[in-house]
DNA sequence: GTAATTA
DNA sequence: TAATTACAACGCAAT
DNA sequence: ATTGCG
């Protein structure tokens, strides 16, 4: 059986129950989910699911909004395979591609939503077939969920949530809880492995985890310290990330670059071959001082001078003879760490400690001995490598910041080398002045950091602003701001500057581009005396005023090309362009995020928000039962006022709203799928020597996608049922005579490496890009017209773009003039046609 | 991009 | 007040 | 009535 979620919906109540449900509601429906259109999936979003539907609940997980009403179905038998998301969230704001992946053992949301926009992410995760998300705006509309997890007892369920669709009272939903069933499965898996971690389950190859588990989980930084139950606390090390194999007796340290530590801390190495156990562990490289506190530029001078006590603090377990651990909560791999190390005496390497619940305290007494600061960690968390999660955080003691050397101050009195280092950041591209730190240096670090300064030297000041540089005596010497260090400091003044820098060791595994403030160190830039950059311009064009936003924006990230560069083409081109839109409802497809980002349709203009001058027609749509205030483009400010919302293809209609069911011309878009552009090529002068015969004018563009339009004039003489059946015929000629490389088949799968000659698109309502509009394809292509002659083998629909357009206008003008001229006859030629 | 809602 | 969230299509043809 | 398609 089949349904949607909106028979569902109808159907929920008349599902009977089985015993054994948790939730004691069932029923054995099976439902596919499907997912209907890639391009709005916010709106047009009709949902089914491939499975049996056995009982729904409204599950109360930790931090979940008891706001939101969550519709759980248990599916039978899913092919769906998951491994390291638990659940998956796309949210209608940002298209399908808002995925927000759910932590199996914390049941919170791990990744920040924002940072997955992905659609590929989600089809990749879930196998496109076997569960598909497919939305209805008449049904679904509004924030959508699902999530889908195993309650252990070998049952899957998937939870949808919809805001205001549901409530408790339509299916008198029982509460379940999933958090605690899910939990309860983790602990029995964990307790399996530990008690006996060589039998029953499969082991796994040690290096077949190895690249992955190479790259160590990152702490998030936060300036709140805490107390949770749930979270434990360790000290911040100030020394070297390092994540160790042994596998054999040999061990394997390397970087967080997965550079070999082996050389370098041999003692350390030597020491971690003592373990007799296939481990991957992960640990920090310190040394420490003479008071005991880890010094990070002792550990920089370690190869050089092997001054200070070098230590291994370990404090992760991720693999276990034959068992990838990372899946497991924080405490379980704790458990193991410890089990394992029992029998290993330490000389150098240790556990690091930690402490539980009791954050704020930890922090106090860190603080005062001098450390970084402490890393929070949920105990519930599994171990994500390389991965920057909310299970960690990092809470520092005090400031510390990677920053630009720009220049150094000349030493006073019986100081040598150098005063203080002239400090500066990023900020956009400008390098700007963060302030002088002249403490922290030991004598040789000082004489060290003037000798690599020394070749930098350069008479002008790397600043685009000239600092002011308070309470400093010597005088500025500037060098090319190519060298990183790091710096301690208490606390960002107002200006932008750190207050009490202390120098803290050169850092080499940086470059200084875009080397910024870290984020999550707080700074008062509000009070920033700097000037904003101005963020919006307002263009006036024949006197009607356009808000131009974000000009900066990249709508293409590779080619470098900005909302900036659109906006200044549909200006360059606006005379070109506007006689194909003028009165023409315009379908608006934005991408107000690039062309990378998904984007959206749009008819119906809010007529309140829109600017004064700008013209809409209310036109009927049957299939909403309501007017849609469709948007006409009849000038350059309205054009511009649509590129502004992200409209970087201009779709019109094919006839203008004063004779909406009279197209001024037919279509027959040349679409190719996987096949050679000389084919598309051939196929367009089939298609103008079929026209010829028939006597009929015609004209061609490249669609600025893969293919091309060939447009024929017909002046609003005929109605779209007319013309579509002209163009049907025409196609079925084309067909006939290329039937090898074209198809006039609908359906996709049907027509693979063939060139698909679209004549459907001569409908009311239905639009194509227009001649000139640019698309939201790589290198900016633009639908340009073009003379027959110029198709040859060598044309590709690459060679136009927003960037050379403007020029051929110029020189050659509007090679299409005719297509908005004369009608050609088509039923004298539809006559001729059946002659053929 | 804008309006509404939430923290 | 700042940050987050929702919202923005249609018609034809095949099944 | 539902679904695929552009």
């Amino acid at each position: 059986m089949r349904l949607s979620l909106y028979k569902k919906k109808r159907n929920f109540k008349e599902t009977p129950e089985p015993a054994d449900s948790p939730s004691g509601r069932s029923g054995s429906h099976k439902f596919i989910v499907q997912k209907h259109d890639a391009t709005n999936l916010h709106y047009d979003f009709r949902l089914e699911m491939e499975g049996v539907l056995k009982s729904w609940a409204v599950p109360k997980g930790p931090s979940m909004n008891p706001a939101d009403k969550r519709l759980a179905i248990m599916v039978e038998d899913h092919p769906l395979d998951y491994e390291n998301f638990f659940g998956i969230i796309p949210k209608g704001n940002y298209g399908a591609g808002l995925v927000e992946i759910w932590d199996r053992g914390t049941y919170k949301p791990i990744e920040n939503p924002k940072k997955i926009n992905d659609e590929k992410l989600m089809l990749a995760q879930l196998k496109k077939g076997d569960l598909k998300i497919d939305l209805n705006g008449h049904y679904l509309n509004g924030t959508f969920a699902l999530v889908r997890m195993n309650d252990g007892k070998g049952n899957n369920w998937l939870l949808i949530k919809k805001k205001d669709e549901y409530s408790e009272d339509d299916f008198n939903i029982e509460d379940l809880n999933p958090v605690k069933i899910y939990k309860g499965k983790e602990d029995k898996e964990t307790k399996q492995k530990k008690k006996s971690p060589n039998s029953q389950n499969e082991k796994q190859s040690i290096d077949k985890y190895w690249k992955t588990l190479q790259k160590p989980m990152l702490a998030k930084l936060t300036d709140k310290v805490f107390d949770d139950k749930e979270w434990i606390y360790e000290i911040k090390f100030d020394g070297y990330r390092s994540i160790t194999k042994i596998e054999n007796g040999k061990a394997e340290m390397v970087s967080r670059n997965g550079h070999s530590f082996n050389e370098m801390y041999k003692p350390l190495v030597k020491e971690l071959e003592n373990i007799k156990a296939e481990v991957i562990l992960d640990g920090e490289v310190v040394i420490e001082n003479k008071k005991g506190i880890p010094d990070f530029q002792l550990l920089q001078n370690y190869s050089k001078n092997k001054k200070g006590t070098l230590k291994y603090f370990i404090f992760d377990i991720l693999f276990l003879n034959g068992h990838d651990l990372t899946g497991f909560p924080l405490y379980n791999r704790k458990e193991l760490l410890e089990e394992l190390f029992k029998k290993y005496k330490s000389g150098n390497i240790f556990l690091s400690v930690y402490a539980e619940e009791k954050g704020t305290s930890l922090f106090d007494k860190v603080s005062k001995m001098g450390y970084e600061g402490i890393i929070a960690k949920d105990k519930n968390g599994i171990y994500r490598p390389g991965k920057r999660s909310d299970s960690w955080l990092k809470i520092k003691t005090g400031l510390q910041q990677e920053a630009i050397i720009c220049g150094y101050t000349l030493p006073q009195g019986s100081r040598k080398h150098f005063g203080s280092l002239i400090l500066g950041l990023y900020e956009n591209e400008n390098l700007k002045y963060i302030g002088n730190c002249g403490t922290g240096f030991s004598e040789s670090s000082l004489k060290e950091l003037f000798k690599v300064l020394n070749p930098l030297v350069t008479a002008k000041s790397p600043f685009s602003l000239k600092p002011k540089m308070t309470g400093t005596k010597g005088k500025p010497v500037w060098v090319k701001p190519e060298l990183i260090c790091d710096v301690k400091f208490s606390e960002w003044t107002n200006d932008g500057s750190m207050r009490h820098p202390v120098f803290n060791g050169l850092r080499k595994d940086k470059s200084p581009e875009n080397l910024t403030r870290e984020s999550g160190s707080k700074s008062n830039l509000k009070n920033n005396p700097e000037p904003e950059m101005s963020k919006e311009d307002i263009l006036t064009l024949n006197g009607k005023k356009v808000k131009v936003t974000n000009t900066d924006k990249l709508y293409w990230k590779k080619e470098k090309i900005t909302k900036g560069d659109l906006i200044k083409y549909y200006t360059d081109v606006s005379k070109y362009i506007l006689p194909y839109l003028k009165n023409r409802p315009e379908s608006l497809n934005r991408h107000p995020n690039g062309i990378d980002a998904p984007g959206f349709y749009q008819k119906d203009m809010d007529v309140k928000q829109i600017p004064k001058w700008a013209k809409t027609v209310k036109i009927y749509s049957t299939s909403n039962k309501k007017y849609i205030d469709y948007l006409i483009c009849n000038d350059a400010a309205t054009l511009i006022y649509m590129a502004n919302l992200g409209c970087i293809e201009i779709n019109p209609w094919n006839s203008v709203y004063t004779r909406p069911d009279n197209p001024d011309y037919m279509i027959l878009d040349l679409d190719p799928g996987d096949i050679s552009f000389k084919e598309v090529i051939k196929t367009a002068l089939v298609t103008k020597e079929v026209c010829d015969e028939i006597g009929v004018k015609c004209y061609c563009k490249t669609s600025g996608a893969t293919g091309l339009h060939v447009y024929l004039p017909l002046k609003a003489k005929y109605d779209y049922d007319q013309v579509r059946t002209f163009a049907n015929i025409l196609a079925s000629v084309v067909h006939d005579r290329l039937p090898d490389t074209t198809s006039i088949e609908r359906s996709v799968s049907k027509r693979k490496k063939k060139i698909y000659v679209d004549f459907l698109q001569n409908s009311k309502g239905q639009t194509i890009a227009a001649p000139y509009s640019v698309r939201p394809r790589p290198l900016a292509t633009v639908s340009t017209p073009l003379m027959w002659s110029e198709l040859k083998d060598n044309l590709t629909p690459q060679d136009f773009t927003i960037l050379n357009i403007k020029k051929r206008l110029d020189k050659a003008g509007d090679l299409w003039k005719g297509v908005l001229g004369t009608g050609v006859p088509i039923l004298k030629a539809l006559k001729k046609l059946e002659k053929l």
